[in-house]
DNA sequence: CACGTAATGAAAATGAATTTCAAAATCAAT
DNA sequence: ATTGATTTTGAAATTCATTTTCATTACGTG
């Protein structure tokens, strides 16, 4: 998988090292297309590496999100979830209130209405996160 | 002041009491046009009301939000904010990652486009939060 | 293999936000 | 104004996500 030759590259051009706690969390994280609370990933990183702790899941996300291969999403849950990056593209998010259903969108309009917002403020854009909360099909009504 | 009197009507309406310390917090809050922290907000109202606790500040807060006259920002920064809203116009925000610089924006167009981008998912949208990061026109280069 | 360095994990620490609880304040009914 | 039921307050304790500490273990270059 290229994105686990991409993790490797990363941790040896900072001069880190690849362990089998690294590399199990980053190849398990990689390969789902998924939400993680580090709580849930923690769960399923026991399973395969028992003895792993919260805080080398932790450190391992962090190295991810600054390899560039992770994003942070903030969801207002009360706690940090983390998202493989889906092969260069990015997306947002609308979160459904009641069952917690994640559904992604991509809109390439809106993106570019940011960029002309931050231009006619003078203000130079790195990123940028949206956020719609509301009801799913299921759950609305 | 017409939001305090809204704020006066909500405690009524909830069976709730007015009682100084609400006042004084409502009052400072409402008038100016700024994204508190809770720490910056529980200073400034010490000053005020010198023997004002966190946990005050916290529940007014609370309260403010529940009554639709104030609204949560949450910005990355590890804590939350909270601004008075603008006389029913909602938002958006530019962060500056370098001095944090809050800057506002409102674009219906973005605005349109989401309600479509709802639709289309068969989501009822309720709300929605966006922020756009990067570099103010100060701080850039 | 050996050595210097980095990583791990359990436990402690941190920090924002919430809860607890005894004392004080509010307010509707007298 | 006085009462008294109920709510609010503030200091301190608690919670919970996340970070840090530190002794031990693992990595990887030579
Ligand atoms: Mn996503
Ligand atoms: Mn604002
Ligand atoms: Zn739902
Ligand atoms: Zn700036």
């Amino acid at each position: 998988m290229n994105k686990e030759k991409n993790f490797q590259g990363y941790l040896h051009d900072k001069g880190l090292k690849s362990t089998r706690q690294r590399d199990d969390i980053a190849s398990f994280f990689l390969q789902k297309d998924k939400h993680f609370s580090v709580e849930e990933l923690y769960h399923e990183i026991k399973k395969i590496e028992p003895q792993i702790g919260y805080a080398t899941v932790y450190r391992t996300l962090k190295l991810l999100v600054e390899s560039g291969l992770a994003t942070k999403c903030q969801f207002s849950e009360g706690f940090t979830r983390f998202e493989p990056v889906h092969e260069g593209k990015h997306h947002d998010h609308l979160v459904c209130l009641k069952c917690g259903k994640i559904i992604e969108f991509k809109n390439d309009k809106i993106e570019q209405l940011q960029i002309e917002v931050a231009r006619e403020l003078d203000f130079e854009l790195t990123n940028h996160k949206c956020v719609l909360y509301g009801y799913c099909s299921r759950c609305k009504d």
